[in-house]
DNA sequence: TATTGTTATACTCTATAACTATA
DNA sequence: TATAGTTATAGAGTATAACAATA
């Protein structure tokens, strides 16, 4: 029975990241119930081109998901007047899914309110901050 | 219409930070669905302590939702005997949860699985890891 | 009366498989 | 034949409200 060999940095890291974003997605799913937009609504409001509009299966790779729950995840939205589907030029099968106005701005209100550091980070003092905004691109880079 | 003020540190850092987190959800909830875990369920046995049963309502606050919904997810994790709903000493109102030798077993598993550091992270440097392991260390301490 | 946990209900999200209309 | 999107189905997860047993 030998011991068990001390954690990585990396893995002790992703273990406090986790714990962080656990905590974090309950409150900012509060807050998007408030807006009235399940979670998946609000990601796939944001991961919309407000520029380019964006073929259902496009979505759904974003989404990490599978292309019939964008079906339902898009009639929700397009319900509410926040996306529609657009005839797309060339392939009568693909739609194109574009924002409307009012989805545009509140797509702003969704990536405002995702963006905001939960208070672990919010504490830290700003020279952490900058640190670790700075390893972060670096990690979102070497992807 | 004056030029939005540059993002904060820390609000830059979030939206990397959530950007990894989504992603590395996506890839760990596959994971648990080849172990037959809702992710739910994953997180509920990662919140219980082997050592000391916890009440439901417990369980309930550790997860952030509602009393209700406890029951469905220790239902399922019972019917697997990874659970086991015992009486409390003291209020029969109450239900102990105690994990079985399986339960406690894999939550190990499972926890190691939610340890595992994403590509992002994995592929920094061991400064940068051990960087980010010492901010984010300070990050939960300061809660 | 208040609290613990359950049940009933309704909705969102998810994957799989079968279907349609185009290509 | 192959692809884009939908529908049908079944299950998990969520919140709200009403309920039983116990305190």
């Amino acid at each position: 029975m030998k011991a068990p060999a001390p954690p990585s940095a990396a893995h002790e890291a992703q273990k406090l990241f986790f714990e962080i974003g656990m905590t974090q997605r309950a409150k900012v799913g509060t807050a998007l119930n408030g807006l009235g937009l399940g979670f998946a609504q609000a990601h796939a409001l944001r991961m919309l081109d407000p520029e380019e509009p964006m073929p259902m299966s496009a979505l759904a790779d974003r989404l990490f998901c599978d292309a019939s729950n964008v079906t339902g995840i898009v009639d929700r939205l397009e319900a509410r007047g926040l996306v529609e589907r657009r005839a797309y030029e060339g392939d009568r099968r693909v739609k194109a899914l574009t924002l409307t106005e009012a989805g545009v701005e509140l797509r702003a209100t969704v990536i405002e309110l995702m963006s905001e550091p939960p208070a672990a980070i919010a504490a830290l003092p700003a020279v952490d901050q900058r640190a670790l905004r700075d390893i972060l691109r670096r990690a979102v880079e070497l992807l």
